[in-house]
DNA sequence: AACAATACTTCGTGATACGATGTATATCAC
DNA sequence: GTGATATACATCGTATCACGAAGTATTGTT
């Protein structure tokens, strides 16, 4: 799948990732794995933007003698779905534009 | 609009631009503005990589006493269409991953 | 003992969108 | 006739970003 065309939709899907509750990094890769294909080095550095960004928290637990980071959505990160959720109508106009066969328009 | 999500769509909209005939560069950013922004920097930079890309062939003609260059699609710029067609639905895939609503699926 | 899976980190690189700036002509308003 | 706006293309520099490569460390599995 051309890289372009995942740019806009990696920091949504890690978002929509950790929604329904709290993840962590090699949990995220394999959640999203079914439907795109995360690096760690790309998730690593998408999850220190949207932290960054107060889109989501971070918190370190121990698990099986090895420190995990637990990484919880905030409201500001719920907010960022919702704006997707907007502009998916822009993009979709976009598409059909793409899309529409030979309307021979010109004049 | 988030400057990610264009991405994508950039280089196939210029694609769509002129995928009935011969455009040239302002008529493009005109026919594509109702759908998206293009600033002339980034549209001229598109379609050298198009260009360059053998999605496109260029031919400079003289209007109204200036040179025009002319931008025509070829079949490769239309394979490409086809496949961003393809790929669309991974994309759409994507995205009912992302607006999918809480199922919980907590264990 | 060797290997795969789990789990996170850092570095360097190449691709890219775009603002800023520049050039040049035509047309329109005042 | 002069200034503004539209037409038309080009170049440079910058910031953002995805990702491969490489590293560290532990826990199963063979």
């Amino acid at each position: 799948m051309d890289i372009q065309l995942k740019r806009g939709l990696l920091d949504v899907c890690v978002l929509a990732a950790i929604k329904n509750g709290e993840s962590y990094g090699y949990k995220i890769i394999k959640d999203t794995e079914p439907y795109i294909k995360l690096s760690e080095s790309t998730l690593y550095t998408i999850l220190k933007r949207l932290e960054t960004a107060k889109m989501l928290t971070v918190r370190s637990a121990e698990h099986g003698g090895r420190l995990r980071k637990y990484y919880r959505i905030t409201d500001m990160g719920l907010e960022r779905l919702k704006e997707f959720k907007e502009e998916w109508k822009e993009v979709m106009a976009i598409y059909q534009f793409v899309i529409k066969e030979d309307n021979n328009e010109q004049k």
